[in-house]
DNA sequence: CGCATTTCTTAACTTAAGTGAACGAGTTAT
DNA sequence: ATAACTCGTTCACTTAAGTTAAGAAATGCG
């Protein structure tokens, strides 16, 4: 599991032996149960997570309602805002399978930083790859129609519709679940 | 206008005189006319622009139509995914307005990372900031209704409404611009 | 200045998502 | 084992956005 970790640290920079031990002795995994919410709304959180497996989930509750905005799999980082911005958050986190994450927080990350400076350079590489991705995540998603966002989820993250229940991944794409069912439906009488 | 850099600047890290000069020495202002295009679909730049003065726009042409997904205006920062990625741009950058951009590349940066490695430090705040804020915006977008987001905009930049030609701030907001003249008369009913 | 183009709005009609309700399947709790 | 719940689907109806078309207003250009 660890060696998730360094591969994926390893796209970025090189580590010696001695940082990959600085950085276990950290202890950094935690296990994690389906359901368990990571994050909730109004808490100021100073951790930030990476997904080593399973899968967690950003919601907002709004009008008494859940609204699903994102989904991090195995290898994604989330650094959820009130950690950048020290205010209170205004979304949910919580773990729809049970997961294996690293959990992180800025004094870690500092401590690691003053030992090994090339962590910051790291962190930078990575903050700007993570936002250029976004960037065109959100530029897709404002230019097509939920059916074809369903259509790209299809192509782009297969497992997802798989791991994930259909009203959470019918408020990810914007829409309510009986219309995801609806959209699917449209979908394959068109196959035919 | 040189001001308004180290103003926006100052905001992260503090300059000495000599690291202003350095910067000032690197011709990194430049004067835009309405309408010119910065970046076309296809090409491979390395310029990253910041706003001092203007409007600048990004669009896709989709189907042989422009879809704008975003806007540009004084104090914002702007590195197409191009650049990060090293991949052709699959978007366009043009000028709304006459404007006055900062514009930079990875070599100049490099430059003044090496003179002070604390610029190292600020864009790394910097895109941190940058991704915290536009994953509020996308799940803010995500969220709400073309209305929603119409009285949205109109409170968080009402500036934009008036300086934008409807039928990009339409493109902008996920709909049409006869949906937005309906959108907006119909808002107007519901007033009196 | 006047002509052409672009921009914005309005209208009638089509299409797709929202809403409320009902149903069956699967799960959990008692 | 059965009652209560959650989840996904289907249906009928409502609402809002897309489409096509037309015309008015503003802008640009010769």
């Amino acid at each position: 599991m660890q060696d998730a970790l360094f591969d994926f640290i390893s796209k970025y920079i090189s580590l010696t032996e001695e940082e990959k031990n600085a950085l276990l002795s950290l202890d950094l995994f935690h296990v994690v149960e389906k359901g368990t919410i990571l994050l909730e709304e109004g808490q100021k959180s100073k951790d930030s997570y990476f997904v080593l497996k399973g899968c967690i989930r950003v919601f907002y509750e709004i009008d008494g309602e859940e609204r699903t905005t994102a989904f991090y799999t195995e290898m994604d980082a989330l650094t959820p805002h009130c950690v950048v911005n020290k205010t209170p958050s205004n979304y949910f986190i919580s773990c729809v399978e049970d997961s294996i994450l690293t959990v992180s927080n800025a004094e870690m990350e500092a401590e690691v930083n003053s030992k090994f400076p090339k962590f910051d350079i790291m962190c930078r590489l990575l903050s700007e790859e993570l936002l250029a991705k976004q960037q065109i995540d959100f530029d897709a998603f404002k230019t097509s129609s939920p059916e074809q966002r369903y259509l790209n989820l299809l192509q782009k993250r297969p497992d997802l519709i798989q791991r994930v229940p259909q009203h959470q991944l019918a408020s990810y794409l914007g829409i309510k679940p009986q219309s995801l069912s609806r959209l699917r439906a449209r979908i394959l009488g068109k196959r035919d």
